[in-house]
DNA sequence: GCCGATCGTCGAAGCGCTTCGACGACGAGG
DNA sequence: CCTCGTCGTCGAAGCGCTTCGACGATCGGC
């Protein structure tokens, strides 16, 4: 492996010029710094990232938090990750994979022995233990969801309260006033993961805006599971016609439950899905749903990390519009059960 | 953030000592070593990851290759990543997550800047480009996959040919002897993927080892591709009277179409999955199936990684044996086929 | 035509750690 | 009692890079 010294030597210049033609903080002259990319090329040389770090305190590394465990949004989680990884490449940077089952000390072993820049998390929870030790770092994070007590550290997510809104308001138009909600499993509640709540809150005021008769229930699981939310959901409001389902696990065997009971969508039963646009589709019948933007919301954290390390101003929460795409689980009530 | 001379100083010995504290090098008083390991604590002292690379020229970071795009296999790749990481964290070894599509300049970068020891890739093609390029890394590799000439570089996958034989061994012993293949999607072995390949050879050996009538057949994702499959696998072979689906994405809409052209899993076709455990489970039926051990797998990269580290000897071949666990969706086949 | 900027380059001083050789102290062996 | 080996510790030399200050050369302005 050549060093900046030996790519020095054979461009006939010291190490800093070599130094400064890489980094560009200094000027170079034209032609001292073709001479030196010719012998970096030349040479195959890389810079040995451990020497820059020490020399720089850069690692050009963010870390990257994810719940790897047997999770129920594995989907999600990837297209959070890649979207992570590739935003990050594009600035250059690269990301160190943590679990978040090492808790705060995997964030404090990789922040104090400087192996990263910053630090990138997802799946907050409400009182999330992380947080107070966030906030000791010298490196800046970046929170994919939105805990409650977030102040001085930026989050990024989808606006799922919005969300919840503008599922409501579409089937609102529709004609339709009886709906009921399909939630996340209760773990996601028990686990105070933020997203589930904001999602209520966001639907429970959009009824009593909209003056709508609406029903809540969490959702288990499989088909039981669903079939035992549905239940619910209509011992508690009769005449439901149209449903909003945040919760991917549940689309499926949903569908299947309502077709083995005769209720066809949408003639009986719309629906609007809070879900990845690829499990909306991937639907027996496409359904009308609210993306979420595990891409989009990736990429923003990463840039929000960057302009951190860049000293730039960010905004400390930023939630993304979540936009409804119409598809075929959707329609004007019929007259019968105006 | 305190430096090894702070702690030196702090416990009233050299650097160097303290080093050897905590590298146990070379032997330390009892005395010493708790004086200096209290001065760790109190300081709260981390060494630098960087520092230290440049040292000794060890990064304690493995690189993994994942393919991130949103391919099929989304949980399963994930369930490797989740074990390559538990694994390299339990080495004390952390994971720098590339993807796949930064191909040959990905591995090359990490590679050449000493930001890894070692790098483990998935989802590796039949003569996948990259594997000139890993030989001429200074950094050991593990792949999980078999290429064809992977000749001194570790590989570690499931045993498909194996799998094959005990799917079909199943069956042939519940009496089956019509047998139809619903493998992975045309788009796999376009790619070459090995394990596709590996699968279907498995299965044609044993096919005429067991004398069997066998069809073979890709499946496109998705309904129609599962319904042209099927027709397919009929139309070349009548009285199939069990399939074996090497292919995740098929299998629930491969149920659906049955049963709504009323075949019934068990009674008229038993089926074997190849799939990871949950997925196999999530069905309507429990299925009976071939693991895919997405999680020993990625152990067993990260051990062999860490013994190519050590220098010590390593099977360059390990393929891990199948195993079948019996579930509803097989029984011997009724008189009326035999 | 002289002065002060600006440009382009160099040298040297670290960044924080590991590791090698050295060295005193001490116990064992002859 | 002297020598040799071992144990425990220290000092110093890097590892490969960045960055600061310095310095000659070049240029524009008056």
């Amino acid at each position: 492996m050549p060093t900046i010294n030996d790519v020095a030597k054979a461009a006939g210049v010291s190490p800093s010029t070599v130094s400064y033609v890489l980094s560009g903080r200094r000027p170079i002259s034209a032609e001292t710094r073709a001479r030196v990319q010719a012998a970096i090329a030349e040479l195959g040389f890389h810079p040995h990232a451990g020497a820059r770090a020490l020399a720089s305190s850069k690692t050009n590394v963010i870390a990257l938090v994810a719940p790897l465990r047997v999770d129920v949004n594995v989907p999600v989680i990837m297209q959070f990750a890649t979207a992570v990884v590739t935003a990050a490449r594009s600035y250059n940077h690269d990301v160190l994979l943590l679990t978040k089952d090492e808790g705060t000390a995997g964030l404090e072993r990789v922040a104090h022995s400087t192996m990263v820049d910053a630090l990138i998390l997802m799946d907050l929870e409400r009182d999330d233990l992380r947080i107070p030790a966030l906030r000791k770092l010298k490196q800046p994070s970046v929170l994919i969801g939105l805990p409650s007590d977030h102040t001085g550290i930026a989050c990024v997510d989808l606006d799922f309260a919005a969300a919840a809104r503008e599922a409501l308001t579409h089937l609102a138009g529709h004609g339709h006033r009886r709906i009921g909600l399909v939630g996340p499993s209760p773990a996601v509640y028990k686990r105070q993961t933020t997203y589930a709540d904001r999602f209520l809150t966001g639907f429970l005021e959009a009824s009593a805006e909209l003056d709508l008769r609406t029903v809540t229930h969490p959702c288990e699981p499989g088909a039981e599971g669903v079939r035992s939310c549905m239940a619910d959901l209509d011992a508690e409001l009769d005449g439901i016609t149209a449903l909003v389902v945040h919760n991917e696990e549940a689309l499926r065997p949903l569908l299947d439950l309502l077709h083995a009971t005769g209720r066809r969508v949408p003639d009986d039963v719309s629906i609007v899905a809070v879900c990845p646009r690829d499990v909306a589709t991937a639907m027996p019948i496409n359904l009308t749903s609210i993306d979420i933007p595990a891409h989009d919301v990736g990429t923003l954290a990463v840039e929000t990390a960057m302009r951190l390390l860049d000293g730039r101003r960010v905004e400390y929460t930023r939630l993304l519009a979540p936009s409804l795409v119409e598809r075929d689980s959707c329609r004007e009530i019929s007259p019968s059960h105006r």
